[in-house]
DNA sequence: GCTTGCTAAAATGTCAGACATTTAATAGGC
DNA sequence: GCCTATTAAATGTCTGACATTTTAGCAAGC
């Protein structure tokens, strides 16, 4: 694969990482292709050496790409991709069209994942955290209109971000990064109708409701009946489907 | 803090950034405290200022210090820290002393996590996974003494990796890497007797027999039975303590 | 006295060019 | 045919100069 479709860029090292990044996570180059050279890259971008390696030194850092001493530089595995990095999510995040098989798979984590994250939630929650969740909730609320799908997909970002911060682990903390790209991939799917978007609404409310009680186990059950709205929104699963997104043998 | 007390290094960048970055776990700077300047570091470790860059920059991209034109270098707060770059589960398995504080989070997000990890990988795992468990569970068989503690926690950094895997979920096998830091302070607190090493392993056989029958309930009792295990052998709770660690309120 | 604005210093960021090192291919000798 | 030396091509490194950003200090003016 050439570079020749890249469009020209403005700004510094961090944008011309942000677009080879995003390149490569549409899938421009398969794993174990060559990436271009060096100099290749300092020609058709026009910048110097110096920024084609910060930006190249980013991907090597979320291990999208392997460099080697003349060798080269070739694309890694899927498999080796640092997913959990922030950059990675940022970068993933800002496509149009994300490869829906990451974003299914980072569903399929989140379907795991967050019913016990919510369930820490009710456990460790003090009272600024479940402020904060409430905010980004009365936020949803407003904004649940098919007009205001931006607006509204950032206060359900913020709203599960929140409940990750409330588990009051660094390590679950960290990980509120890929709810990005998850939830962004909605403004894709905007098949918002007011009916879904209650709906959604209803179930994000039950969530919020079992924290503050302190209840862990009807928080587990209320944040994975929020992720079975999800995936029907995502288009992960079918409307009418009871089934749930999970690993086949 | 000054970095009089770092010894000079030998190797490139990257030996330089472990470094510094394994100062910077061992908490050798507060958070919000300036860092020494590109100059300082070139003086003191007699490198040229390329490699101290490249040093900084990774220090930067695992979100351990802040860098702006002008201002100067900042160590980040630990919230902001990376903890799920691979770099970071490096630097911190191969610290001597952890931060305790970190290790307790780390597994606290373990016990909460292993679980799920076991019970998806109950239900995924094809045969070559299944013998890679195997293989790591025949290895701590044999290593179980404490002449061969190393060896030992070679394998059962490898069972749980295995683990992980089986789940055949990208995300969740990135997230293995946070296995060996936490793995890895076992050998510190090596309390190993024969007695709390032939229940380890006991437990330990208990997951694989789950996964090996594709029961996901089960998988997920066993794993939790190994990490209480592992909290005592951690020095996390005590010997006959019934209670798990979990994030209080 | 307080604010405003200019100036200088100090830090990180960037550039350009030469050179070093590693890897792979190639040609040659036996 | 195999082994070795050479060459080419790629990434890695060094150096010095310069650019940019931020902060602090100082001075002028209201």
């Amino acid at each position: 694969m050439s570079l020749d479709h890249l469009p020209r860029h403005q700004g510094g090292a961090d944008a011309l990482a942000r677009l080879l990044g995003q390149a490569l996570l549409a899938g421009s180059w398969q794993p174990g292709e060559v990436f271009p050279r060096e100099l290749d890259l300092c020609k058709h971008f026009e910048v110097s050496r110096n920024q084609v390696r910060n930006a190249l030194a980013s991907l090597t850092a979320t291990g999208l790409i392997e460099r080697t001493a003349g060798r080269g530089t070739r694309v890694c595995q899927i498999s080796d991709w640092h997913l959990l990095d922030p950059l990675m999510s940022e970068w993933l995040a800002g496509l149009e069209a994300p490869d829906p098989k990451l974003v299914r798979e980072i569903f399929a984590f989140r379907y795991s994942a967050e019913p016990v994250v919510a369930s820490l939630a009710a456990n460790a929650a003090v009272a600024a955290d479940i402020a904060a969740i409430e905010q980004a909730f009365d936020g949803m609320r407003i904004t649940a209109s098919a007009q205001q799908a931006a607006r509204h997909v950032e206060y359900d970002l913020a709203f599960h971000e929140a409940i990750y911060r409330a588990s009051h682990n660094l390590v679950w903390r960290q990980m509120g990064h890929l709810l990005r790209p998850s939830i962004m991939a909605l403004i894709q799917h905007s098949q918002h109708s007011v009916a879904t978007l209650d709906d959604s609404l209803v179930r994000h409310g039950r969530v919020l409701a079992a924290i503050r009680a302190g209840q862990p186990q009807a928080a587990e059950r209320a944040a994975r009946e929020v992720l079975k709205r999800t995936a029907i929104d995502l288009g992960i699963v079918a409307e009418a489907a009871d089934t749930l997104p999970s690993n086949e043998r």
